[in-house]
DNA sequence: AGATAGTACGAACGGTCGTGCTTTAACATA
DNA sequence: TATGTTAAAGCACGACCGTTCGTACTATCT
């Protein structure tokens, strides 16, 4: 419960801003009922990260690995845009919030963010890949540029959605994701 | 200079973790001297995202402001993606960071990085606007979307290097913009 | 029954934060 | 030379930070 609250609040707050007492407050324990679980605020921090990749995993990652191929990069996406425009967490994407944080200091914390920036954007990779071999998507398709492009569209309609508070950029995230996968299918003229 | 290195630390540090002790020690005067110029913390913050923005103004809007339509709509995305490449602020784009670190605080910050973004984003707009109207972008676009697609692959391409120290992905970045434009130019068949 | 480990508490520590107040030094104007 | 303005220094305050400590209560296992 100690996790997920933080997950819940590093979203609005960042990484470092939660502080051990104002989390300690809102799941209704002390501090030091917080500190029995953690060697210093860092080891919390890195289980806050663990915790939210849990989380990303279940909501985001699952869904989409139930399909393959061009529909599992398409579920990928779908999935991502759903468990931002739900507020699953108040401050949108964990990793978003904690990439942007976290990219200019340098240590454990950036590294273990950075793996799982990585991982995700294997996901989407080997997604396309498959799609390719199986002749959803055109042979000479640049898959590192594919997933960079539908990365750019889901993490930028995060960012437009929090800070602007619009839903409709969500509904434009979906065109711009199925227009980017549209525009790599093969040609059904040859 | 109080405004210029608050703008570069805030990059870094983010726009709460500035201290005013950080910044004088940065600067080599005393707390004192820093407060004797802002009424409180929060006007100093305010002061340090007008001067960002005039920052952002020469160094990514002027430069595109030579030019007309599709060409300024090119310039707009390539004089962004400079400005992150040359590290002109050690964490990366001012207002992407901003942006993440406020999106979910309401307050008169949050309005003024929203604001900026807005501006922004109406400046990629009118640009293809004026694209269309002189023929150099299909008719059919939208107009709204295409902004989106840009603003989204550079911003990510902004993350991606900050996060990776990986100056490839502003190449992979540029190839995008290139394909993202391409895709909405008439059909030269026609 | 008694030792052990896990969980939570309240109090306190050194440090840093934003923010005031008072004083010093520099400089422009008369 | 005298005066007023202003940048900066120095100091002190209350609040909050991460962290440590001593102390309970509650299970589990011997």
């Amino acid at each position: 419960m100690i996790l997920e609250t933080a997950v819940r609040l590093a979203t609005v707050e960042g990484l470092d801003g939660l502080s051990i007492g104002k989390l300690a407050d809102s799941i209704g324990i002390s501090k030091s009922g917080v500190y029995a679980h953690f060697e210093s605020k860092e080891d919390l921090q890195l289980a806050t990260v663990d915790t939210a990749r849990k989380l990303f995993t279940e909501v985001v990652v699952a869904p989409a690995l139930e399909v393959d191929g061009l529909e599992r990069l398409r579920r990928l996406c779908e999935s991502f845009l759903s468990y931002v425009e739900n507020r699953t967490l108040p401050g949108g994407c964990f990793f978003a919030a904690a990439a942007s944080e976290l990219g200019a200091r340098p240590g454990p914390m950036k590294q273990r963010v950075a793996s799982n920036q990585r991982d995700w954007m294997r996901l989407l990779s080997d997604a396309a890949h498959v799609a390719i071999s199986r002749g959803q998507l055109r042979a000479d398709t640049d898959v590192a540029l594919l997933a960079f492009e539908l990365n750019a569209l889901v993490v930028a309609a995060n960012a437009a959605f929090i800070l602007h508070d619009d839903p409709s950029v969500i509904a434009r995230a979906r065109a711009a994701v199925a227009h980017a996968i549209a525009v790599a299918t093969p040609d059904p003229a040859t």
